[in-house]
DNA sequence: GCATGTAGGAATGTTAACATTGAGACAAGT
DNA sequence: ACTTGTCTCAATGTTAACATTCCTACATGC
């Protein structure tokens, strides 16, 4: 355990970022839709700067899309676009999930465990669908991979998008079969048996794909 | 064939980041030193605001650190950080190679081909990391996967750095050693054969890798 | 009617001035 | 000698005004 933490500043550009993002997420913005500089800048009473920063970053999330003159939009995932989530998503859990098997310490595993227990507390999809993402953010931490997390982050809040429009096809079932899923991985995760491990994140991340395709 | 490409505007942001990234590998900066807002906007005679920018876009991309009201500075690669690239690389190059034998093109192969063929008019070592990276990127190219490629952009220029620190301990045969792989990495992907691919890859990697360690 | 040309206005790109922060130097106290 | 407090100043964070670009609507010509 370390005693203390780093206290930095955080900067007004990542308050900015953490608003619209969360605006986004809400459906205040739908996807498609234009996020205007001086709109933004009045509503949160900060000048252009901050949000032009603030749209940088997001950009770089690939929650926004902006071309030269003509400003940001939300994005608007298409379905090769989520192929494309999926399959890089794949490509980077297995990584991911390789290291916390070999070499994640117990505390890993039990921030792991408190964010799938954690789901029993979600009673709304959009709950679960935070919830689920922290899961894998603490799976991403446990691999002690700066740069691999760094990946996750630049399509975690595209998975986060692509989630929220799931729920729109969800089932009755579907919160409680969530929650067995995740606490299925957890326990493999706990065993260190890889390619079991493997095997079930593999499913998950199918079942997930799989409505949207079908939906 | 396209018979017309995007004709779109760049902004000022975009050539400043592209001067600065070229003074880093040109060594015009150092790994660890300090880019000055101030001293950049004056030599480049533009204003700090698109200096910002341009920083932030570097720090995407791993060549430059910022903090909190201290500034940016060059990034100098740990072991850690190399072993860091390497696996990560690596998790990328599955897929992109995966994907390239299944679904690439004639036209994207001789793409490839091309620049693999570029490194025969590659007399400096210097020369000769640019050809490499342009392979690599031309292989991502052709992998026709915008969220991969972009995951590719945000380590490439750390591997560029990466490199050409390797230059320092490179022998006397190591620019037609270099050649010679790709030439075995070209002819890999046109047979089709992904795990012989994969293999070769792999291997490309770890000599790069195995260099740094020993030397 | 369709294409082309041309203002008008609104949004982004850029700049320069102002505000805030942090690092180093130096002095005083213990 | 080591710590602590203060000061200074240079660099970054933020703001607001200015410049440029693009979209829209309307007019013009065929």
């Amino acid at each position: 355990m370390t005693k203390m933490g780093p206290a930095r500043r955080r900067g007004l550009s990542t308050e900015v970022a953490d608003e619209i993002r969360e605006a986004i997420f809400d459906g205040r913005y739908a996807p498609g839709e234009a996020l205007r500089e001086t709109e933004l800048s009045e509503a949160l009473e900060v000048s252009r700067g901050p949000v032009r920063e603030a749209l940088q970053k997001l950009e770089r999330e690939g929650l926004v899309h902006t071309e030269w003159h003509r400003g940001a939009t939300v994005t608007a995932l298409s379905l090769q676009d989520v192929a494309e989530l999926d399959s890089l998503r794949g490509a980077l859990e297995v990584l991911a999930v390789r290291r916390v098997v070999d070499q994640a310490t117990d505390a890993d595993l039990s921030l792991i465990e408190k964010t799938a227990a954690a789901m029993d507390r979600a009673d709304t999809p959009h709950e679960m669908v935070r919830c689920d993402i922290a899961f894998h953010d603490a799976v991403y931490a446990a691999a002690n991979h700066s740069r691999l997390q760094q990946a996750w982050e630049a399509i975690r809040s595209q998975v986060h998008l692509f989630l929220i429009t799931r729920v729109g096809v969800s089932t009755d079932g579907y919160l409680e079969q969530i929650r067995e899923e995740h606490r299925d991985l957890v326990a493999a995760l706990r065993l260190g048996n890889v390619d079991g491990a493997l095997k079930l994140f593999a499913e998950h991340r199918r079942h997930a794909f799989d409505v949207l395709t079908k939906g």
